[in-house]
RNA sequence: GGAUGGGUAUGCCUAGCGGCGAGGGCAGCGGACUGUAAAUCCGUCACAAAGAAACAACGCAGGUUCGAGUCCUGCCCCAUCCA
């Protein structure tokens, strides 16, 4: 199994094409948001022409209606790649969703719950009324670890950590101890892709002005005219939720591409630590390849065992 | 030429109206993350240092005051309006 990640923009989609060809592979999407249909611009969507044969699985499975998370990736990104083992071919997984990723690197089990709106909505109720102090108070109630791990003001996973409480009875902190031993049953070569800061910031400037010229606000008007708000799931991606904003009359147009540029380039930077903290990564910088991807290609099947080359 | 408002730290915006070794925001930088992860959250951000004490710093130069970013005078910039 094959990873290329890397942050946004740094040109992953491209080498994937490539890298697939090489190794005869098929292509699994770790992203949270090329998921669901009819989202394409906002999130750089490869289209059928640039596939080029290649299969692609995890693309446009859901409506922007539908919720999707880790456990749904995992489930549906284990049933591909063995589809792909069963055909010979190699999986590769290509996406910028560090966390997706290490779902199906390590084969963290999720336990099978039901999402529990009513609960999670109590909860956020509860913070509301009391303040994040007071949630963070319960959590340490019942896991002392767990809260002592996650900050206070941090409601989402204080809610989650409860809500795991409630659901199993058992403490998320051991769950998430026990976890963390695994270690990836597969063969794995994970590579990063990556860039100098100021190169890495300067192409998503330029990626979010396109995505404009090319249409996205039609495409967010579109979906807000279906009945999608900011409270979806899908409707988190970025340069969704700051349009949605704009058509709200929130801010001027110009501010608000500003605003999507900024926070994408927050977002590659929490990327980038995320890929940081993941030991078994090689790391290719685009620099020292003088931005040449099929040097660098060429470099990167060098790690590969030569059985896997085609 | 006149009127008015303004110039605040290594980048930008801003609070401040006599006790400021100057508060906040943004950008930048660093980090966390196990069911919303393109989410959510945290730290740092003059220099030096941990010393009853140090020489920096609020456009520049003076002045008033025990004490000035804050008040006064002059000058220099910027914005808007009037000639």
């Amino acid at each position: 199994m094959i990873v290329l990640t890397g942050p946004t923009a740094v040109g992953k989609t491209k080498l994937s094409i490539a890298l697939a060809k090489s190794v005869g592979g098929e292509i699994i999407s770790a992203d949270s948001m090329q998921v669901y249909r009819g989202m394409d611009i906002g999130t750089a969507k490869i289209d059928a022409a640039k596939m080029q044969e290649v299969p692609h699985h995890l693309i446009d499975v859901l409506e922007p209606e539908e919720d999707f998370h880790v456990a749904l990736f995992q489930q549906l990104a284990e049933q591909a790649m063995d589809e792909i083992y069963s055909r010979g071919k190699i999986p590769i997984i290509v996406g910028g969703t560090g966390f997706y990723i290490q779902a199906v690197t390590n084969a963290v089990d999720f336990t099978e719950t039901e999402t529990d709106f009513k609960f999670r909505e109590e909860l956020e109720h509860f913070a509301a009324l009391h303040g994040a102090d007071a949630l963070h108070q319960r959590l340490c109630g019942i896991d002392p670890a767990a809260a002592a791990q996650i900050h206070k003001n941090n409601i989402k996973r204080t809610i989650r950590a409860l809500e795991y409480y409630h659901q199993t009875g058992k403490k998320i902190s051991e769950h998430n101890q026990e976890q963390k031993l695994h270690t990836s049953p597969y063969e794995l070569y994970y590579f990063v892709l990556t860039a100098p800061r100021d190169l890495l910031y300067a192409q998503i400037n330029l990626r979010v002005d396109e995505m404009i010229k090319d249409g996205l606000l039609s495409e967010v008007e579109r979906l807000q005219k279906r009945g999608l708000s900011k409270t979806a799931v899908s409707m988190q991606g970025l340069g969704y939720k700051e349009l949605l904003e704009y058509l709200e009359g929130k801010q001027t147009l110009q501010e608000t591409i500003e605003q999507i540029k900024k926070d994408t380039r927050h977002f590659a930077k929490r990327q980038l630590t995320w890929f940081k903290r993941e030991k078994q990564a090689i790391w290719f910088d685009k620099s020292e390849f003088d931005y040449n991807d099929n040097r660098l290609l060429k470099e990167l099947l060098n790690k590969l065992p030569k059985t896997w080359i085609c």
